[in-house]
DNA sequence: GCCATTACTGAATCTTGCG
DNA sequence: CCGCAAGATTCAGTAATGG
């Protein structure tokens, strides 16, 4: 059974609603600077941690002691400058209690086209992990990932018939190699995430792909644990928790964008009986 | 002709004898706080601030209004948390005058290994590019890339002096071969360059790969312009310059690194008279 | 010359233990 | 109780060797 709740409202009273130390993983991608204005109200650059900070201290406070909050968010251009309000929301964030834990890098591999005479296609955005304590909950082994080149040359030099006999005779001696190659030979990660965009889903313009929460999801997360998203968008946080049998709860200020991700997930849902959308 | 003068000395000395507006590209990969503790003193975390901002106005006074400033730095961990020194610097900097214009993020694709129960490998590091002016010089056809994978398993086959005498002697049969070879798929690169450290090269251990401060100077430079390292360590930028053709000043408080850099620079002269190395 | 194999080395960071 | 030193852990390149 997997619970999705979603809400529609400023998160800023919506969560006035949820009690303390009940939040496992806040993952979310708040409207950055002077993006959906229509939506937001456009929020100043030179607001933006003004406006941001009494939220964060209802994050603060929802999160449970071994939770993490995780941020995504790039500084805009302004006037030709990368612009200072992330760093300085880092800098306040710190001073309210959070620690920050770690920067991951987001690298877009398929990053919007474009040419500029003073800077090149912007293809990477930050991943804060901030966390109330030193110690807190991760389960590294659960994002392993294949180990890298000299093992793929390796596998490259196999001939068809050794992936033939890999593939259908999985007791051969040959087979069972590679599969202790495969199996064993997975490695840690690191804090640069290689993944490419998803194209704009639907209504919602382009944003991060499923595979961007699935991975911290896993990687802070148990199954039947809490993720809280405060700024839905188009709602691809939920999906992932709820791919990931994870419960959710997720708040967004324009109802539309509730509504796009409740049609979203019942979409995919597989079984009536394992997802359970309530709309607050 | 390519002159490379080498001053032993702190830069913020060193500097007072530089005139004013005369360089063309400062890139340094300056002393990471608490590093390198025997050679620099170890600058404390809280105090980095304090110490590089009166060496940064040496740096705003001798670059050219069109010049760039690429800054090579990563916060290191202290006390379980990213330390916000480098944030604060960027904030400083702009105080003091200096336009934050973008940050390059360098992927390390082979990053130091480790495991430890709070965070994965650190395989990233920041490229912040200063200027004095909204306009600049910035030659982006000098970095473009060939796209796909024929174009890198070919390149690949390439040796390091075909690769210098392509950048260097762009006159050359042999440049010009690679130039039409290549000319057709090439494209812009984005802000994340991808590059491997070059570890235990002949004894001296350079920290960064040569090729990233040549993809800088390529990007920001033309030939006889003049290029700046005020903290020099192995010397890889002064390696680059001269690969490149541009003139270089080079300083470091320790007299080990200049010489270093001295030998490194005479084993890699192809002819008297292209080199002209001056230790101050 | 072309692969495959081996040895080696990092601007790391957390934990433990000693003074 | 705090600061510092030493140990444990870990992976992708690059160069050198061998067939």
């Amino acid at each position: 059974m997997c619970n999705i709740e979603l809400y529609c409202g400023d998160c800023l009273d919506v969560l006035q609603n949820i009690p303390d130390n009940s939040v496992d993983l806040i993952f979310t991608s708040p409207p950055y600077a002077d993006r959906r204005k229509n939506v937001y109200g456009g929020i100043h650059p030179d607001k933006y941690v003004e406006w941001f900070l009494p939220r964060a201290e209802q994050f603060l406070r929802v999160l449970k002691p071994t939770g993490s909050f995780v941020l995504n968010i790039k500084e805009r251009v302004v006037n030709g400058e990368r612009h200072t309000y992330v760093l300085e929301l880092i800098i306040a964030l710190r001073k309210q209690g959070w620690l920050w834990t770690e920067e991951y890098i987001w690298h877009k591999k398929n990053c919007y086209p474009g040419k500029w005479p003073n800077r090149f296609r912007d293809a990477w955005e930050r991943l804060l992990h901030f966390t109330k304590q030193k110690k807190f909950k991760m389960f590294q082994d659960e994002v392993k990932e294949p180990i890298g080149d000299w093992a793929n040359t390796r596998l490259k030099h196999l001939g068809k018939n050794d992936v033939v006999r890999f593939n259908s005779r999985s007791g051969s001696g040959f087979g069972k190699n590679i599969a202790n190659w495969l199996g064993k030979d997975l490695v840690y990660p690191t804090n640069v995430l290689h993944m490419a965009t998803e194209c704009g889903y639907r209504g919602h313009s382009a944003v991060f792909p499923v595979k961007l929460p699935e991975w911290f999801i896993k990687l802070f997360t148990e199954k039947d644990d809490l993720v809280l998203d405060p700024f839905v968008g188009s709602g691809t946080t939920c999906v992932a928790a709820y791919n990931l049998g994870r419960n959710c709860i997720g708040i967004d200020i324009k109802e539309e964008y509730i509504d796009l991700t409740k049609q979203r997930l019942e979409e995919i849902r597989k079984d009536e009986e394992i997802l359970n959308v309530v709309v607050g």
